[in-house]
DNA sequence: ACCTGAACACCGTTCAAGT
DNA sequence: ACCTGAACACCGTTCAAGT
């Protein structure tokens, strides 16, 4: 069963020819049936009825080809996010669901998209979170850092979420695991976790997805409050510590605890 | 289950005794030298004068090997978080980029630092997040949900920072990476990518400890609008193409864009 | 209980040789 | 230009055998 993506009927090149996007297409479907470590040149060469020393061909190497492939599922989020003018707010949340969801179909994929971005669909990606925040209104010289702490949380907190549902092992799945987790955080001494033993009710039966736009809103609400807080980008940045100003300034940048 | 935990000095144990925090701590070593693929049970088990077999007895598997490393170096980051109290919102940030901190003298542990929490050092985070959350008076039944909000963040947009650097080839470092990238952006074709190519001298000089800290921060001040937006937890989750309220509802949790 | 080290079953990658 | 496939230089992991 020759896996030819359909290649342009101009020339007389065999059906089955190689090239980067066939090779790239059949390693998104063995990844998908075999995760990470099923993927393999030899594997790879023999479904695309060549030898391996073929696929170097076209592609430098097995990072390479992941990475490629990863970017490729990537791909599917423009798909689903609507371009409809609900607002850039809106739209911003919209994309980032997307992209949550491409890549919640594909386990392997989400944590190697990378940045900065430099694949094709990691730079449309940022490139759309970067025309939204401009349309918001904030202020220029923070386009750049809003746009990529955006793209930071979604490629990040996404490969965070999923990456643990990678390993192709557990067919169980996902909610045994969360079972078995919290029962070991049951098993915790309270006097040292005294938060996770009274939550593991809450790890049982969350949402995954809850989770991801919980955290998107929590940014997207800061991205509201933060036109005032100008100042803010200038102070933190050298305090290795992390402790606050020193002199007890005026923080609006900190949830208070009063 | 060969968990040779704390060894009591009672027998005559060699003094070069293997045990898994002995593994542990050697294959940081190996890690911080020559990356992960350096680290291998034939160099780990020479540089330990033992066979690769002896060290099977101690671990399962390399993969939870590298897992164990990765929350060793977690650890260090409660050594430099202050306890002080300087607020919940304030000592949650000192948190925040002690972790992150700590994972950038270690390039190649962020991404292995998985969620939700298993491993000693992950679980102890958790905790402290969520007891530092609940202390800011927030609705008890959010308080899992931002916790695990707060710690994905931490952990995954690390990562994501720090990943790109764990590469042991590229000597040449951060820098060159950025100007490369930064040359690429600049090669794309405006009318396709607006945002990019206007913002390569963003990219070429911006700090990645203080990208960590925007985003950071967005979360935080999102914290503070959160308890009146108690309301906005309960619609977005099943509206699978992230569509807003179809019927138009007051939407306080997005940024306008006006 | 813990360690040894040879052996098994693979890998990614290269490269001379072909078309 | 592109493909072939044998060969190189490794790996992680297992396991009978030792102490």
């Amino acid at each position: 069963m020759p896996r030819t993506r359909g290649r342009a009927p101009d020339g007389k090149g065999r059906a089955d020819a190689l090239s980067q996007e066939v090779i790239v297409g059949a390693a998104v479907a063995l990844l998908d049936e075999r995760g990470e470590r099923g993927l393999t040149f030899r594997l790879l060469a023999k479904q695309l009825n060549t030898g391996p020393g073929a696929l170097y061909w076209h592609v430098t190497n097995k990072d390479e080809l992941v990475a490629l492939a990863a970017d490729h599922v990537l791909g599917d989020a423009f798909a689903t996010a609507p371009r409809a003018g609900e607002g850039a707010g809106a739209e911003l949340r919209a994309l980032a669901i997307a992209v949550f969801d491409a890549l919640d179909r594909h386990p392997w994929a989400a944590s190697h998209v990378t940045a900065p971005a430099t694949l094709a669909n990691a730079l449309r990606l940022l490139d759309r979170i970067g025309t939204l925040v401009a349309r918001t209104g904030l202020p220029a010289e923070r386009h750049f850092a809003l746009s990529t702490a955006i793209s930071y949380y979604i490629t990040g907190v996404s490969a965070q979420i999923i990456a643990p549902r990678a390993p192709v092992g557990a067919t169980a799945g996902r909610d045994a695991f969360l079972a078995q987790t919290a029962e070991r955080w049951e098993e915790l001494d309270p006097a040292d976790y005294p938060f996770l033993t009274r939550t593991t009710a809450d790890l049982r039966d969350h949402d995954d997805r809850d989770q991801f736009t919980t955290g998107l809103d929590l940014l997207l609400n800061g991205l509201n409050t933060t036109t005032a807080g100008l100042d803010q980008r200038i102070s933190p940045g050298r305090t290795v510590t992390g402790r606050t100003a020193p002199g007890g300034s005026p923080q609006a940048s900190h949830p208070s605890s009063r």
